[in-house]
RNA sequence: GGCCCCAUCGUCUAGUCUGGUCCAGGACGCCAGGUUCUCAUCCUGGAAACUGGGGUUCGAAUCCCCAUGGGGUCACCA
């Protein structure tokens, strides 16, 4: 193994179960901008000691949604992007991902036990449960009651390789602990707190305290920067440095990140807001039965009645719901934002704020908030980290979301409309190149993110002849009598029809048509509204759409003046 | 419940370490106006907070103590 003597080394350790969370994003890009600023390593390593729940489908899913948001690994699993390589192995600490590290976590268990510091115990998990039930009937704080240290310490090795059922628990420290934090200060942790927890599991992998010891240890690991709901591990992964001879990295514990009512952010968030969802359109139609569900929603039933029973919080259900009853689920997993349509530097500008800020002033004195991940790598430091738990506010997040799509130049903005599109909404690309062009722009300030921005869309995409005539508006922008004696809607709209059709194609854009507008506005002696109004009924069926002639000019000549001649025909008086 | 952490507008926060420049600044949201062919964008203005109580000090959002509140964690999950 070579080693830079000096060279920081931060790590991301996700355990692949399921998506990346928004709230391990953060930590990730944390973790990011350290190694960044000192010139050092980011590393990934992959947690799939839970080798029930763990799978390569997912560790492949949280590599991507990393990618995705631009925080690249110098160090880790070695992934494609975009015509790149992410990670690799220049210090050769290899491998990442823990299953494959079990021999390394043998070797020093052994040692811990041959030392005399950690020892194998008996029990059934039955057993302990049992004793941690009775703990808590009698208000007393559980702690493992050392009963594995009754057998004669030969007879314990004897079973342990006899292959006995077993696990192996550390000798706890007999000292108070502190542990140093960089944002935290001094933790004290009191002699006799800690318990002999357990450091390799019967089925023979490391727990979690284990690998995490060992392998920020073997794999120069220099900072350790996590969420605080792991600070009180760390107490426990110091006693095993200390137990092992290892040296302790720099810990840094940044706040939890949690829903707007405090509760904490978690997948189940979707499973709650689908079963919302389904308990009311229960109520509103009794023939929702599960059975009725099932075939709906196509999936089974059993799985149905018990996600409605809260017996379980199936993704499957709650993505099904949301389709079938179009309902929105929050998005909590880095994909769910993705797929929502939210710009990967939104989402790192915004998370980034989340218990960090830069505490700088811009020229006019306002708080510098607005940045990139390039800032982030410049001035990004532990000690501005703040300590309180922070609240994740999707308006906000909407907001940035909002300014960064309007920071886009009109070519990126469209080229990257255009691909989420590819995705999530293929029927948009039918457009020619062009109109899809004018009306990207024409949707823009009208949409907070990719998904917002079908709403306005929606008139571009229906057939010529595929929508209503909204009737309040007939009567109001076309039929009605027009103000101070102008003529009516409908007969304005008529007039303006014919300077239209003298309007040859290669004119036929935004400025073009609106100033064709003015013109005519002028010359008939009325407001624009009066004739823009009219048109865009015609046009759209509605009061609603982009300004005039980016409307005319996304839907094209022809389905423009398709569309009105369809209205004139229609609507008549 | 034990242990641990935290405490400034509804929310994210600046200010706290190095007490006075803070009758507390910014942003989102909200409210009210304005621009505009609708919607939206955009512009202007407004309401809105130092959890409470004790200290220390000439002086406390800033330092100390207590109370209260919130959060985390107590597995052969990570």
């Amino acid at each position: 193994m070579t080693s830079t003597p000096d060279l920081v080394v931060t790590r991301f350790a996700p355990s692949p179960t399921g998506h990346l969370h928004i709230g391990g994003a953060r930590t990730a890009l944390f973790c990011w901008a350290f190694a960044r600023r000192h010139n050092g390593h980011f590393l990934l390593r992959i947690e799939d000691t839970d080798q029930a729940r763990s799978s390569d489908e997912a560790a492949r899913g949280i590599m991507e949604d990393l990618a995705w948001l631009g925080i690249d690994w110098d160090e880790g699993p070695t992934l494609q992007y975009q015509g790149r390589t992410i990670g690799g192995d220049p210090r050769s600490v290899a491998p990442f991902f823990q299953a494959r590290r079990i021999d390394i976590y043998n070797d020093y268990i052994n040692r811990l036990v041959e030392q005399g510091k950690a020892y194998p115990a008996f029990e059934t998990p039955e057993e302990l449960e049992a004793k941690r039930k009775a703990a808590v009937a009698a208000k007393q704080t559980y702690r493992y009651d050392r009963a594995a240290l009754s057998i004669p310490p030969d007879e314990r090795i004897r079973r342990m390789k006899a292959g006995e059922p077993h696990v192996i628990r550390l000798m706890a420290p007999a000292e108070e602990i502190v542990v140093h934090d960089e944002v935290l200060g001094d933790v004290r942790y009191a002699a006799g707190e800690m318990d002999d927890f357990v450091i390799r599991k019967a089925d023979g992998f490391p727990t979690y305290h284990f690998a995490v010891v060992i392998d920020d240890q073997t794999m120069g690991i220099t900072h350790v920067l996590r969420a605080q709901e792991h600070l009180n591990n760390t107490p426990r992964h110091v006693a095993l440095q200390r137990a092992l001879g290892f040296r302790t990295p720099v810990y840094a514990h940044m706040p939890i990140i949690s829903n707007m009512d405090g509760s904490k952010m978690s997948k189940r968030d979707k499973a709650k807001a689908a079963r919302a969802a389904l308990a009311d359109a229960m109520k509103k139609d009794a023939s929702l039965t599960p059975a009725a569900l099932a075939e709906k929603l196509s999936l089974d039933e059993k799985l149905i009645a018990d996600f409605i029973a809260k017996e379980n919080d199936s993704l499957d259900v709650a993505a099904a719901v949301a389709r079938v009853f179009n309902v929105a689920l929050p998005e909590i997993e880095v994909a769910d934002f993705r797929d929502a349509g939210y710009l990967p530097e939104a989402i790192v500008n915004f998370i980034a704020l989340l218990g960090w800020n830069p505490g700088m002033k811009l020229p006019d004195g306002k708080d510098l908030e607005k940045f990139d991940a390039r800032f982030l790598a410049e001035h990004f430091s532990l000690d501005r980290i703040g300590k309180t738990s922070a609240k994740f506010d999707r308006a906000k997040l909407l907001a940035f979301n909002q300014d960064a799509i309007a920071a886009l130049s009109p070519e990126d903005f469209a080229a990257r409309w255009r691909a989420w599109c590819a995705e999530h909404a293929p029927e948009v690309l039918n457009l020619p190149p062009d109109r899809f062009a004018i009306l990207a722009e024409a949707v823009r300030p009208r949409a907070r993110t990719f998904r917002d921005a079908l709403k306005p869309a929606a008139f571009a995409l229906t057939p010529d002849d595929g929508y209503a005539f909204d009737e309040a508006a007939v009567k109001k922008v076309l039929l009605a009598p027009g103000k101070d004696n102008a003529p009516r809607g409908l007969d304005l709209l008529r007039d303006f029809t014919t300077t239209l059709r003298d309007i040859p194609a290669t004119d036929w854009t935004p400025a073009t048509l609106d100033a064709h507008m003015a013109t005519f506005c002028q010359q008939k002696g009325v407001g624009p509204g009066q004739v823009a109004q009219p048109l865009r009924v015609a046009l759209t069926g509605s009061t609603v759409s982009p300004g005039i002639g980016a409307t005319l000019a996304a839907l094209g000549r022809d389905s423009a003046l398709r569309r009105i001649d369809r209205c004139l025909a229609t609507i008549s008086g």
